[in-house]
Formats: structure tokens, sequence, C-alpha cells
DNA sequence: AACAAGACCTGTAAGC
DNA sequence: TGCTTACAGGTCTTGT
């Protein structure tokens, strides 16, 4: 589900909700393996802390205490929204009290996402933080002659070079076929193959297809939701994503579809080259 | 070292 | 209708 827009998006509905509401009462974590095991002590560290600030890094979500941030990802189909009573669900992994008796709930049936602890001072050296790339969003340091310089002699296909995390971070499946087609390169070609003048583009692509979709609250596809409970509506402006055997929306040629690094991906054969 | 493929999960939709 | 299969926004691990 989540790609940069999408985890922006929640962030921003959890900050909205969270400094109303920004005393921790409880966490209760109903599953102590979410996908990997739950430091035991996190209900003792953030009961009663208060949380000063919700942020993003990649992917990831970090709801900030002064002893130590609750770190989650959403994986392919986590979600938090506020829940009442009666509106429990079997994937509801985590519930937060808050102070005003409101309860946060960090649902996801596939179980890819994530929650655990980073202590204070530790941001740099946790071990699902310290190896990621650039934020795209960063427009000092993500740039096309970045890309051009850590993509030289590289075999793998431009679409999976984009989609390390290693490298830039938050562009997931849907967000990289679209930003090669706004920058016109075709998905399945060697990273180290690809111009200077190409990965300008690209760059610029990327930032703005994700701007365009945080605009739009991002694109819900299936189970996806803002922490509000709203769907986003930037599904209704993929131009490739999803999209085989439709008319381009630029040149009307059908759009084409294969697996590329292991995910389906798509793409305009007339347009990108 | 770099890359591809498999593994991890559940839910849904399509095909027979 | 019911069973089987394929596939889904991610990323970690294993194998070549």
């Amino acid at each position: 589900m989540p790609e940069l827009p999408e985890v922006e998006t929640v962030r921003g509905g959890l900050e909205k909700i969270l400094a109303k509401d920004p005393v921790i009462e409880e966490v209760i974590l109903n599953r102590p393996d979410i996908r990997f095991v739950i430091p035991k002590d996190l209900p003792f560290i953030l009961r009663g802390q208060k949380v000063t600030g919700v942020r993003r890094r990649a992917k990831y979500l970090l709801i900030d205490t002064a002893r130590g941030s609750l770190l989650n990802h959403l994986g392919m189909t986590g979600s938090w929204r506020v829940v009442n009573p009666g509106e429990e669900d079997v994937h509801d992994h985590c519930y937060i009290l808050l102070g005003s008796g409101q309860r946060l709930a960090f649902r996801d049936p596939r179980r890819f996402g994530l929650l655990d602890l980073v202590r204070p001072g530790e941001e740099l050296t946790h071990p699902r933080l310290q190896h990621l790339g650039v934020e795209p969003l960063d427009v000092e340091a993500f740039t096309g002659g970045l890309l051009f310089l850590l993509s030289r002699r590289r075999k793998i296909a431009v679409k999976a070079f984009i989609m390390d995390q290693r490298i830039v971070v938050g562009v997931g499946n849907i967000y990289a076929s679209e930003a090669l087609f706004r920058a016109k390169i075709r998905p399945a070609r060697a990273a180290g193959r690809v111009t200077q003048a190409e990965y300008l583009r690209l760059a610029e692509a990327c930032r703005t297809v994700l701007l365009a979709s945080i605009a739009a609250g991002g694109s819900s596809i299936s189970d996806y939701r803002q922490a509000s409970g709203e769907s986003g509506s930037f599904q209704n402006a993929h131009q490739v994503y999803d999209r085989e055997d439709e008319p381009c929306r630029v040149c009307s040629t059908k759009i084409k579809a294969r697996v590329i690094g292991g995910r389906s991906t798509f793409w305009c054969p007339q347009c990108q080259s």
C-alpha cells in the first residue's frame, strides 16, 4: 500500500490527532511479533509520555517522545485509525490509549509492517534506519547528478535502482513506474546506461509525482486509508500503473506490463525510450 | 559485490 | 456454488 506519499499522508493525520491529544496513557501490544519481535519494554517506556512530534523518514513513521520514538513501518497493508468500542479488528496489532480516552489502532492484516522503539540518540545507528538513502524531497541532496554517479556500471534495471531504499527512499512500485513515464525512460534499461540528462529528468519526475500525490492524499488502492479514514485520490492521476492494455493518456498507445525486479511494471512503449 | 529469486503473511479477485 | 490459483503498495534473507 504505502509509498512515500501515503506514509506522509498518514503522518499528517497522526500529527493532527496527537497534537490535540498528546499523552500516551498506555501502549497495548496484541501481538508481540508483527514481523520482528517488538521490545518487551516498549509499552513501559512509552507509558505516560507526551508525544512531541510525528516524523517520517523514508517509509517509516516516528512518533517522538522524550524517552524514545515509536518506529512504525506500514508494510503493504498497515494503517492507523481511531477505533471506537465495537470497531476492533482481528488485525489490530497495537492499541495506543490517549489522554482523552481516544484509542489509536495499528491494523496490518499481512503483517509485513513493523513496530520498534528507537531510543534517544539511536536514530542514526538503528538497524532499520542506518542504511537508508537520500530523501527525494530534499532538493539539496537528491539530484540527477547523484543518481548518475551511484548508477555507473550497474546492470540492475533503472526501475529497481530507484526502488532501492539505499539509493533513494520512499519510491515504491507505483511511483517508480509513474516517475519513469514522466521522465520518458523505459523501466527495464540498465541503470548504468541511463544518461545524466535522463537522470536529471528522473529526479525531477520523482519529486513532482510524489508532491502531486501528497497533495491528493496519496493513492488509495484496496485498503489504504488516511488516519482520518478518508481515501486518497491520486490513483485517478496514474498515467501507467495498473493500466495494462489501456491507452496512454499522452499518445493513445497501449500501455505495456511486465515483471521487472520481481514487481509488476508498466510503461508506454511509444513515450518512453 | 551485485543481482535475482524466494520468503514472509492474509485477503481478494479471477478462473475453472 | 465452491475450489484453486495468482497477485497485491515492502523489504529481508538466501543463493548464484
